[in-house]
DNA sequence: GTGAAAGCGCTAACAT
DNA sequence: ATGTTAGCGCTTTCAC
């Protein structure tokens, strides 16, 4: 590895001189300027991050915890964190907590110790069933700013990226209304996360407004001892009248729609269907989906700028919560 | 944030000692590293990495690059390279390339600096099609160590992880064969990359083996000008006698599946349909895609073992290749 | 058993 | 215009 050291004895001038000529420092001579910087080039010379950051106390680096990599909402957050950060000279190190409060934990402890400048991450289920937050408080409270984006708690001060998750289930469910749909069912593989009932409210609420809907509404949640298919199966086998369905989750939309296709439903004409599926799941589905739209990137794209903002002024105290626009988007599985 | 000085400070007693009181050091007595170790805990101290790293050369941290995060087997690979990481006390720093040589040149050239003690990457597609591996060759030279994984190249002389791609089609191929399928066409979306070619290579080595089989190969690619759904449309309209697809790519198998039910294919009986898709897409299909099993985790895993071990062991020299076995899962679109 | 000092690679205030 | 020095937080050799 080049080092300043190794330009200064080539070029017999003093550490500092190098240091000062690479950042154009006027102080400095024009032709010694030229002389290091030909040097430095012709040796790839590239500084060292661990020293320049250990100097500076300030690393250009964002740790980024996602619970679970493999549904589709976090893939595209980290797609659009890993952009933005890249964009603003930032890195990103990549922690998955899979959904255990201890990995976040452990992720957290580990590099709040000088690794990172701060933080943007999605809770873990555990942590969030469990609101047991103390842990990122404490990272809080060593003055380590973190982002938190989808899944949030109020007990926790910090800027958060969200979305209006009960405006969004509220509007979708006033499309099925607006359809003239009786038999309107609820699916959620994500009861227990916040998210999920804010959406679920919204379901609740807009039933509750319809003055000529006369069902009860149906809520039907996975569990753990049975396959999500399972229990959508059961579904269609409890409520016959069925004619319309809203998952509020990634996946449970576009498995709904396999088995209706399956039971022969005519879709949209006898059921509708609307989900929260990211778009990248849409493409394997016939009829499409038609979805909430969360605008996923914008979420990622959000947390690294709100993280940067609040980086670079650390003095502000006030902390903000950004909600990012949903969108109804309707294709083949509604009217 | 608190330091081994503020110890000692505390202490009153040197940096020195704090130091080697929290490594066990038996130069120091019992008694002074308990109540160094008590303090160090009461203050909940935590080493800085960055001083660690730099002092230590040594940055416990792995360089993670990977062409497309919403591929689903590059989440995979990504999740199950973090997962061993951790578990071997690594750290990793996540870039995307987004299939462009620049990005990726980019990431090599900004985290071959100190901040990663090696890589673990999967090729772009842009350089991969032009073989241009003159960054990647630079890396190693200044002997930091690569493990590629998945596309690789024969220009570059490190660690590679990979699975047998041609055995595979070939094996695929073959099955399809044994249906008494008379009509079996490929489908690609990767034929530019190397997995892709070598899969081709299988497929038509397995037809040209079969005395018995006189179709011509039948080789279908995803073109720019086009979307992947109207090629695949296009192929049941151009073949009009196919009764078996391989799709050799992670999306196309999913696809044409949904396009065969449309048309009415009975399927398995009048067309099966063989896939490299990563289990979790297979979730949304109906009936169950049959694969090729790639065993994402195990290359992962693997990934990780072999650049771990190369760096516990730079003397080595001999660079090897893995080769990790694929499987056949026959689910419900083959007979 | 404890401490002083050098050094990892860099920056910046302070000489000259 | 250039060099000296101290220091970021840590480890480690060498004194005492």
């Amino acid at each position: 590895m080049v080092t300043l050291k190794h330009l200064a004895e080539q070029l017999n001038v003093s550490i500092s001189t190098v240091s000062k000529a690479l950042h154009d420092s006027d102080e400095i001579s024009p032709d010694t300027i030229e002389r290091v910087k030909a040097l430095a080039k012709f040796l790839n010379y590239k500084p060292n991050r661990l020293a320049v950051s250990l100097k500076n106390s300030k690393t250009n680096t964002i740790g980024v915890i996602v619970p679970n990599i493999l549904n589709h909402f976090f893939a595209k957050a980290l797609f659009a964190i890993e952009q933005e950060a890249t964009k603003q000279g930032y890195n990103i190190i990549t922690c998955l907590s899979n959904e255990l409060q201890s990995k976040e934990i452990n992720s957290l402890q580990l590099l709040s110790n000088g690794s990172v400048d701060g933080f943007i991450m999605s809770m873990a289920q555990e942590t969030q069933v469990a609101n047991k937050v103390d842990h990122i408080n404490a990272i809080l409270s060593q003055n380590i700013p973190i982002v938190l984006f989808d899944r949030v708690s109020e007990d926790i001060d910090c800027d958060k990226v969200i979305i209006d998750d009960f405006g969004a289930a509220y509007e979708a469910t006033k499309h099925l209304l607006s359809e003239g749909r009786k038999h309107i069912v609820l699916v959620s593989d994500i009861d227990e996360l916040s998210v999920g009932k804010l959406r679920t409210s919204g379901y609740l609420e807009a039933l509750s407004e319809a003055s000529n809907y006369t069902s009860e509404p149906v809520i039907v949640t996975t569990k753990k001892s049975k396959s999500i298919e399972e229990v959508i199966e059961q579904l269609f086998i409890d409520n016959s009248h069925i004619d319309a369905i809203i998952s509020i989750d990634n996946t449970t939309g576009v498995i709904a729609l396999q088995k209706a296709l399956n039971l022969n439903f005519s879709i949209p004409k006898e059921l509708s269907i609307i989900g929260f599926s990211d778009e990248n799941v849409l493409q394997f589905t016939n009829p499409k989906l038609s979805t909430v739209s969360q605008h996923t990137l914008d979420i990622g794209k959000a947390s690294v700028k709100m993280l940067i903002n609040n980086l670079n002024d650390k003095t502000s105290v006030n902390r903000t919560t950004k909600t990012i626009k949903t969108k109804l988007v309707l294709r083949g599985t509604t009217l």
